[in-house]
DNA sequence: GAGTGGTCTAGACCACAGT
DNA sequence: CTGTGGTCTAGACCACTCG
């Protein structure tokens, strides 16, 4: 059995080293050959094996360290990459209708536990945002956002009635650090008329805190209908 | 103002790509200088700006496409990478102490819903795992799991009472597909006596399916406690 | 057709971590 | 010290896609 490897590219080069590892052949823990080796056995230089190994390593497959070799992981420890989507394009990836419709727009003091969540400092002026997002005009999201005036002046001015604050905000200024979080709520009397659920119903809800180089820009608190669930695949 | 960039290095030409696009210089949908003319002024070759830009295509601040050239994105599509660990390290990463607690395990012919949800065919046996997960004796996960058997033969004979069955499986056979989400569902009283909270809170809950070339291997659900959140920064 | 990114080569030097 | 991966160069050809 001679190594069948004639392949370049370092996509089939990654192929391979994946179905050896599959197939048990490269074993948890099991050193690989190093690179000058591996690009004699498929015949290409030692930059595409390179590359093949280092992309398996960030995908979490592989262990690499400087002299001490690669390694396949014992425990793969792959991530998902879930790709935050903007709820329009949510929608519309469904194949629905999206509506927005204002709530309530208005300018006020950061509450204590807002103004603790960001770190903010004696200026707490906010803009505190809350919005509908319907597919074919059903509750599909409702989002309430609170965006700190100090960060994003215009913010003031702007107009929510049309256009949401999410998709404003990514127009208007950038972010360098984000916060994002998972949870289950339970929908009191007012979110459970938002998103036409009973009371007390589970509501899977997503928080969101954007930085701009260590300036808190804003909190979102994105609670979205009943039997939604974010998925992804890998 | 000459072009201060006299440095090498593709992490340095990355961080002074995003830098310019924070600060404004390069603003979404706008269109950058091809490769050859960003090596240019890094001082670099081709290859060093190519890998520069790859990744931060790939990290979701620009699009690149043949012939039409590289364009910053206006909505960035931020992706969250969840790595997604084992209960075991996820409570030790919290400091606390992991108990595992093995509730029920028995061989049986896959419901109805379990078999749609895999596309099980003929050969319905799962083997049939439920299990607790503990912080520091207090409930932390509830996991309700179902091996296929015709895919993990071994699981006939597997004993759960001290290895939970997710470890048990990483052992014993590899995967090549996850599907993972992420809702909000409400305690019964079976879950609510188990994660010891009252009967219809909301539950955050994690369901994952996994594959091996194509075959199903495993569906599993699990249950958190109260106030558990799944967090990612980036 | 032509311009852009995608990839590969052959070689080199360097940084880091085991020995 | 030495072996390994990390990175860069200078050049080349290819693949895609826009006009």
């Amino acid at each position: 059995m001679t190594q069948t490897a004639d392949t370049t590219g370092y996509k089939e080069i990654k192929q391979t080293v994946l179905d050896r590892i599959r197939s048990g052949q490269w074993l948890p823990d099991m050193l690989l050959p190093n690179e000058q080796d591996l690009a004699v056995e498929f015949s290409c230089t030692r930059t595409t094996v390179n590359r093949a190994l280092r992309e398996l390593a960030e995908e979490g497959f592989l262990e690499r360290r400087r002299k001490a070799g690669t390694r396949v992981l014992s425990a793969p420890q792959r991530q998902a990459r879930f790709t935050i989507p903007l709820v329009r394009e949510e929608v519309e990836a469904l194949g629905g209708t999206y509506r927005y419709a204002l709530v309530s727009a208005q300018a006020e003091q950061a509450p204590e536990w807002l103004a603790a969540r960001l770190a903010l400092g004696s200026d707490r002026r906010v803009m505190h945002v809350r919005c509908m997002h319907f597919l074919n005009n059903t509750p599909f999201q409702f989002e309430d956002r609170w965006i700190v005036t100090a960060s994003v002046p215009p913010v003031e001015q702007a107009d929510f009635s049309t256009l949401g604050p999410n998709e404003w905000l990514i127009q208007t200024v950038p972010f360098t650090n984000v916060e994002l979080s998972f949870l289950a709520s339970r929908a009191d009397a007012e979110l459970a008329g938002f998103l036409d659920v009973t009371v007390g119903e589970p509501v899977f809800t997503a928080e969101r805190i954007t930085w701009l180089q260590g300036s808190p820009v804003t909190f979102a608190k994105m609670y979205f209908a009943a039997g939604y669930r974010m998925t992804t695949r890998f």
